[in-house]
DNA sequence: TTCCGACAGTGGGGTCGCAAT
DNA sequence: ATTGCGACCCCACTATCGGAA
């Protein structure tokens, strides 16, 4: 069924949205990746970036400046697929670089062009990838699989190779062209970021050291921004999360790696605005500094960033990744300063460890990182190294209306309005949540919603009698600028129905209030 | 045979920069 | 001056598959 396969520039787009669509339809994760290795076995070498990059839901120029608004209204859809995948890619390329430098109407022209020579079937996929929402039940984790089921070379290989380069259709590229020793030229590099390693959680401190074991290493969970610091001489580079260049942003933490003596090193830490008593500012106030481009000289003097650095990846040209955490540390202890680092407890006791989550609670901070001291830095999984701890609170708040669900949880009432009581009379909305639903309880709530409705409805959104109370959790209360009470809740979840409890009963907006302190 | 680790999906609040209004 | 949009900072939780135990 393919076309002319192998040569320069010949794979249609249409190819890859036929993969895309047999993807989605088959559940099985090795059923996915076998229809991915297939499709990966017959690109050609310039085509490989492009075809990894869209089948794993994202575009090789990451980012190109069209969301949803852009894509409300497009061109009718050509009837015969003829689009390659270098000529979509050239113009995305053109989309990203006019965005880059004024005129939405350009741009607008350009996502025409593009839309206009696309099938109504490429369209559909074009607008999921252009979205972000692929929703093919296959991104990364999957892609890794088929690289590695289509090149020959082992998965753990694939994988390193995309921790060191940050990229995976670069690395898959590679691995198509020249097998497992391709992947062995990828190494750690000095101004390139390298995909960090994450954290899984646990309900408390017990659990986390039950799954990190004894002797663990504790950390505070600083609550700002991610940071990898990168070092080669006088040359400084910051990278976050996902990789993207802060470095402008955060001269702080420039100056502090002039500082160190080691002047060839990545290292690992976070970005938090303190107040002059060194309690921390709100995430809001860190986030806000660290995301300003302009008059960053005038904000850090109101505003300064402090960094507490919890990992060395390398440290005077020696790459440290594969060492255990223990030898990590002992190296990142004598290249950092005592006030840069993050306060840290090794112990095997229970009460110790909780006393020290105590702590970091105490002092503003968000709980504990739990870490397994012979874990080498493996990047991008969530795995049993690190863990984190954070208290929870919970409130018994009001269901006042909810929305429509999408993908999988089309058909049902799922983003639920909380509110909070106003003892004079009524409810505050303090935000929505989708989270902490199973498919039973999903099922339920739509029944039930559709008996409260009441009101005007927008098509969308279901308004409730404010009859139903909802157990909620959250790690916190922020200043909202959206919400009317001025106060929204920080990542609510549901965690039961109170059908014991009356909407009289249930919390009031000063007890929020109150916590917001 | 059961258990559990890893993944993908489903969206949340907030902030900044920029173009259009 | 204000508003809307896109991008990105923080993120929790459930369902599912398939290898580990």
């Amino acid at each position: 069924m393919s076309a002319t396969c192998g040569n320069i520039g010949s794979v249609l787009l249409i190819e890859v949205v036929r993969v895309s669509e047999a993807v989605t339809r088959t559940p099985a994760r090795l059923g996915k990746i076998g229809h991915l290795a297939e499709l990966l076995g017959r690109v050609g070498p310039d085509e490989a970036e492009i075809a990894i990059s869209y089948l794993s839901g994202e575009l090789p120029q990451r980012q190109v400046g069209v969301g949803w608004r852009t894509l409300e209204d497009l061109p009718q859809p050509k009837l015969a697929a003829t689009a390659t995948l270098t000529t979509v890619d050239a113009l995305l390329s053109k989309i990203k670089a006019v965005s880059g430098q004024g005129s939405q109407a350009a741009r607008k022209a350009l996502v025409s062009e593009l839309f206009a020579g696309l099938t109504s079937q490429e369209q559909q996929f074009m607008r999921r990838l252009l979205h972000g929402e692929l929703r093919q039940g296959a991104l990364d984790g999957v892609m890794i699989e088929a690289v590695a089921k289509a090149s020959g070379a082992p998965s753990p290989d694939v994988r390193r190779a995309l921790t060191l380069r940050g990229w995976l259709p670069a690395v898959g590229a590679a691995a198509l062209a020249g097998g497992a020793s391709a992947l062995r030229e990828f190494k750690l590099e000095v101004g390139r970021a390298v995909a960090p390693m994450l954290a899984s959680s646990a309900p408390n401190v017990a659990a986390a050291l039950q799954k990190a074991g004894t002797p663990a290493a504790l950390e505070w969970k600083i609550d700002g921004i991610r940071v990898q610091g990168h070092r080669s001489g006088s040359d400084v580079r910051v990278f976050t999360r996902t990789l993207d260049d802060i470095t402008p942003q955060v001269p702080e933490l420039a100056e502090a790696l002039l500082r160190l003596p080691s002047d060839d090193l990545v290292l690992d830490g976070e970005v938090i605005a303190l107040r002059p008593d060194g309690r921390p500012h709100p995430f809001q106030v860190t986030a806000g500094r660290a995301s300003s481009r302009t008059n960053v000289a005038a904000l850090r003097e109101d505003t300064p960033l402090t960094v507490f650095f919890f990992d060395a990846l390398r440290v005077d040209g020696t790459d440290l990744l594969d060492l255990p955490y223990t030898d990590r540390q002992e190296v990142l202890a004598r290249t950092v300063p005592a006030e840069l680092l993050t306060p840290r407890l090794v112990t095997d006791d229970v009460r110790a460890a909780e006393h020290f989550f105590a702590e970091a609670v105490r002092a503003g901070h968000e709980g504990l990182v739990v870490k397994s001291m012979a874990a080498p830095y493996a990047a991008g999984r969530r795995g049993a190294g690190w863990i984190k701890v954070k208290p929870r609170h919970t409130l018994d708040l009001v269901v006042l209306a909810a929305e429509w669900g999408h993908g999988r949880r089309e058909g049902k009432l799922s983003n639920l309005h909380l509110g909070a009581r106003d003892p004079g009379g009524g409810y505050v909305m303090l935000g929505k949540t989708f989270k902490g639903l199973t498919d039973e309880l999903l099922a339920w709530q739509t029944t039930r919603f559709l008996e409260l409705a009441e009101g005007p409805t927008d098509g969308w959104t279901v308004r409730l009698r404010p009859e139903l109370v909802v157990e909620i959790a959250f790690d916190g209360v922020q200043r909202s600028p959206r919400y009317p009470g001025g106060m929204a809740l920080r990542f609510a979840r549901v965690l039961r129905y109170r059908p014991d409890k009356r909407p009289d009963q249930a919390d009031t907006v000063d007890t929020v209030r109150s916590l917001m302190l």
